[in-house]
Parts: structure tokens; C-alpha cells; sequence
DNA sequence: AATTATAGTATCGAATCAATACAATTATTA
DNA sequence: TAATAATTGTATTGATTCGATACTATAATT
């Protein structure tokens, strides 16, 4: 049975991803936390670029977000605006200094390439499994998904294009790429 | 092309991996580098128990690890003993309390549920999809592997069991099953 | 015997993180 | 409508992480 094997490299893996993650954050100057904020703040859609949704994205408690949120902003990486309707929430946008950053990092992940060594049939079922593991896990610990519209359960399409079964606002076809903090699978 | 999506999930679930990590630890009263530290000790081998090596294994700087392992001692989960022929190394082994609590939290760990959905030929695929992985990323950044005896080009077989290319002990059954840090895979 | 290398510890400062308390705004309900 | 509760975010405190630097003790080399 290789089961335990599984979960050893796969933790062993989780373990080397989050050294290089460091050391690669520390090259641009942020740390860790603050690399992962950002790349999700240019990731997330409209509903889920709140301080709340980062917390909850990273699962961390909202006062320690908002300290590395303020971080950011003073480093000029990320901007701030409070909701026109619901004074009480902030939006956080990442500047182009912000977005130019991320761009930059995603470019040489040191992971890609070590994948890339396996075969593309492998790589799909690699990823076929994993994600179903990954949507297990989060229902067994009840984390939010936190995945793209398109594969959402209160996602409809029409002629037009797509509209949310929650907010009722229609969504481009980028949007639908985004992620969202409110996202459920089909059951 | 899948290849940035396997990137994207895998990424995803280290994050989550980590989250539970820190829960998890949390509930036991640890922080978690403490919780992995003390877990690798419960792993390693005789030449592999030390300050040092437990620095190289987490890819944290000794001095960083000096503080983490000084509290697991003040908490009696750990106890250190002087090298007999080098006394500048000292050994560290978990207490029997250090021992249950790491068998304690092995088998309650969210991932393996979570993994179990898939079926076995699956699992042994990922397996050696990920260990792969794993020791292509090691080499990338020059990490040691840390892996067990028994897949070590060091590791000599004879009538008796085995022994260490290295260091010419002969090793047990259980010991050739141990992490060793001055691992290397067969080129 | 002197020098150099290695293993570990101690200390400092910036940052993480949970916990708590708090302010502002919105939603609920009496 | 007014009082209460819930929600969003910030500020503060204290334990811990982490890198950097300096230091001690021991071993290896020259």
C-alpha cells in the first residue's frame, strides 16, 4: 500500500516548495505571506479583493492580514478604496508596480520546470487527481474553495455570456477565470 | 497545455497542507517548525539527529533552529545529549511524551482521508510522479534529498543485512528505513 | 603550536501570527 | 423608529519565527 508514501512526498514536496517559496520571495524584497496576498489579489475577482477574503484565503485571522496588507500598500505594490455602497469594505487592487512583480515571479517558478521532466499524459492525470484531493481536503476541513466561476455552482450561462446566481451581475469571459471567495461546487 | 495548471493545484495544496499544519500544531500546543522538527527527529537516523541537519531538513539557518529546538526541550518533548567522540555535535531525541505525540498527530492528518478517494493504481502513479518531481526540484536548488538508506548509492548489501559506504557500520532493518542526510540517489 | 574549520548558542531587529479590544458601518428586531 | 446585533476592518500586545551577526567550544589542519 503506498498510501503513507503518497502523503510523505506529497508533504516533503509542500515542505521544499514553501523553502524555495521564501527564498524567492526574499529576492524581491517581500516576505513570504505578502508574495502570496499579492499573487492572489491578481488572481481574485471583484467580490473576493477584501481583506477578509485574503485572510480566508491564506487562513489567517483578518488582524494579521491587515497588518501585511498595510505592508504592501506602503511599499506602493497595492492600493486601497473603500466599497461605494458598503462603507465598511476596502478593495484591495494591486498597482502596475504590483502586477509587474507577480509577473516576473511567475515566470521562473522553480517547480514547472521539475514537472515538466514527467509526460503529458501523466501530467493530466496528475492534475486530475490532484485537484480532486485538493477539493476533498477542503471539504473535509471546511475551507472555502476559492476557485474560478466557471466551474461554479451558482454560475449560469446564457447568450450573453455568463451571470452570477448570487449577485445576478452578468460576467465577461474573464471574469469567469477569476477566483472567487464564494465559490461551491456542483453537489 | 496542463503543465500551469498541475503548478496551480499543487501550490494550492500546500498552501492548505500548511494551514491544517498550523491548526493542527496549534491544537498540540506547538508552533509549527516545532511540530515539524520534532517530527523529523522521529524519522532520522543516528548520523542525521543533530541541530545542523534539522536546519538543512526545514531549509532554515541553524541559528533559527537553535531557539525552536531550546523550547521543545523546555517542553520535555526532546532531550539533547553531547556526541561521545565529538563534542561539538550534540544528539537530539524525542522523550517517549515527544514519541506519542507524534504518533498521536500521524494518525489523525487530513491528507491521507482525502487521498483514499483515488483508486490504488492512481495513487502508485502519483506516487511516482511526485517522487520524481521531488528529486528533480532537490537537484534544481541543490537541496539534499533526505531520503532513506535504502535507496542510498552509499548503502551496501551483504549476507548480514547492510552496511554504510560511508561510514562502515552495518545497518538494521529498521535502520536502513531512516532518513539520512548525507543521502545521495545513484547517478 | 598556531591557524582554520565546524557545531552550536546568544542576541538583535523585522516580521508573523493569534488574541483581544476597538471603531465604523450595516442589518435585524423589538 | 430606536435599540441591539452582526460585520468589516484596524490597532495593540506578546510569543514566536527568521536571518544576520557575533561568539564559544571543540576538532582538524598546517
Amino acid at each position: 500500500m503506498s498510501l503513507p508514501e503518497v502523503n510523505e512526498v506529497l508533504e516533503r514536496l509542500c515542505n521544499l516548495l514553501r523553502m524555495e517559496t521564501r527564498a524567492f520571495a526574499l529576492k524581491y524584497g517581500l516576505q513570504p505571506v505578502q508574495m502570496e496576498a499579492l499573487t492572489y489579489l491578481t488572481q481574485c475577482n471583484r467580490y473576493s479583493d477584501t481583506p477578509q477574503a485574503v485572510g480566508e484565503y491564506l487562513g489567517l485571522t483578518k488582524g494579521t492580514v491587515s497588518q501585511s496588507l498595510k505592508i504592501l500598500e506602503q511599499k506602493g505594490l497595492l492600493r486601497k478604496q473603500t466599497d461605494k455602497q458598503d462603507k465598511r469594505i476596502v478593495h484591495l487592487s494591486p498597482t502596475v508596480k504590483g502586477k509587474n512583480l507577480i509577473k516576473h515571479t511567475s515566470a521562473d517558478k522553480t517547480l514547472t520546470p521539475s514537472l515538466a521532466k514527467a509526460n503529458s499524459k501523466k501530467i493530466s492525470e496528475l492534475n486530475s487527481v490532484l485537484r480532486s484531493t485538493l477539493i476533498e481536503m477542503q471539504k473535509a476541513n471546511q475551507r472555502k474553495a476559492f476557485a474560478a466561476c466557471h466551474t461554479c455552482r451558482f454560475n449560469e450561462k446564457n447568450e450573453k455570456g455568463s451571470v452570477c446566481g448570487l449577485t445576478h451581475e452578468s460576467l465577461s469571459v474573464q471574469d469567469v477565470q477569476l477566483i472567487c471567495r464564494e465559490h461551491e461546487y456542483p453537489s
